[in-house]
DNA sequence: CTTAATTGCAACACTTGCGATGCAGTACTT
DNA sequence: AAGTACTGCATCGCAAGTGTTGCAATTAAG
């Protein structure tokens, strides 16, 4: 709470004034960083757009937000059910969004619907966090390149 | 330290006074880990073995070492200088492996280098902590395929 | 100009985790 | 059997983080 306090500027116990408590402070980090991924999977219209134009929009949007909000929140959202739900709702429709592809052709058809979504969660967060100087067009071509292509030779 | 007394059975004044504080307990839980993980790289024969088969080799032989070491290493190595400088050897020993990749072709040339690094280690942590019921050569075969040919079809 | 709202500052109580110590009981060694 | 080493237990002091409150100063609004 303090080093948040001081890295806005700001005294201790106004953040206490402003949040009551460490809880109440995180569900308001989790509720935008919800709102920002939302609107992002929104836009990117999983469901409608030719699956390799969903897949960029997705990417180039979601790595912005992974940045600005830097919080797992597989790990936070223990004690907010609300947030819980709403993440788990964001989750599923991205799990559609992996079957999609796979329906569609643009995915192996023997890959883990598991194992392919969660390498997507984890290198956008590998190119927004440990990459932080690529540009979000950039980073997305180079995710969705190694998620569809890797790294080795034909 | 509580935890990771109950955790081990017993009361925490002894875990106390094996391990004089925090820090030299987690120097021991490094040491630990950077013995594994240095005999898997020695096994691996990166250098000398043919590419693939010394890539298969560091897989599985990695994963279990991350799966009984779960420590960010990065992280936690901060405070103890000497972990810090064998940890980087030992990164710097796959640094060379990736460039030994490119170089023999069997990564794309136009990969980054920092980038396919990065991906392999993240390849790694995922399939030891996330899919913990994979046996490591199936584990490893996983990595492998996913890294060099990625998820696309053709 | 007067009032209401917000802030910084100092101080306080409370909780938690860390590390240390003394003591009694148990196990192992010679 | 005597001594040594290790452990669990209870207890203590210390430091740090959290949350609260009162007060004075500043700012914004009527």
């Amino acid at each position: 709470m303090a080093a948040i306090a001081s890295a806005a500027g700001v005294d201790r116990t106004t953040v206490h004034r402003r949040f009551a408590n460490r809880e109440v402070l995180l569900s308001a980090v989790f509720q935008a960083k919800l709102d920002s991924a939302e609107r992002v999977l929104d836009e990117a219209r999983l469901v409608e757009a030719p699956l390799p134009v969903a897949l960029h929009r997705y990417l180039e949007g979601i790595i912005p937000v992974s940045r600005e909000w830097p919080v797992d929140t597989r790990l936070m959202m223990q004690k907010d059910p609300a947030a819980r739900v709403r993440r788990q709702e964001q989750s599923a429709r991205l799990d559609a969004f992996i079957r999609r592809a796979l329906d569609e052709g643009y995915l192996r058809a023997d890959v883990d619907a598991a194992w392919a979504r969660t390498i997507l969660d984890e290198l956008v967060d590998t190119v927004a966090h440990r990459f932080p100087d690529l540009e979000p067009p950039q980073a997305a071509d180079l995710v969705a390149d190694t998620l569809l292509n890797g790294l080795g030779a034909t």
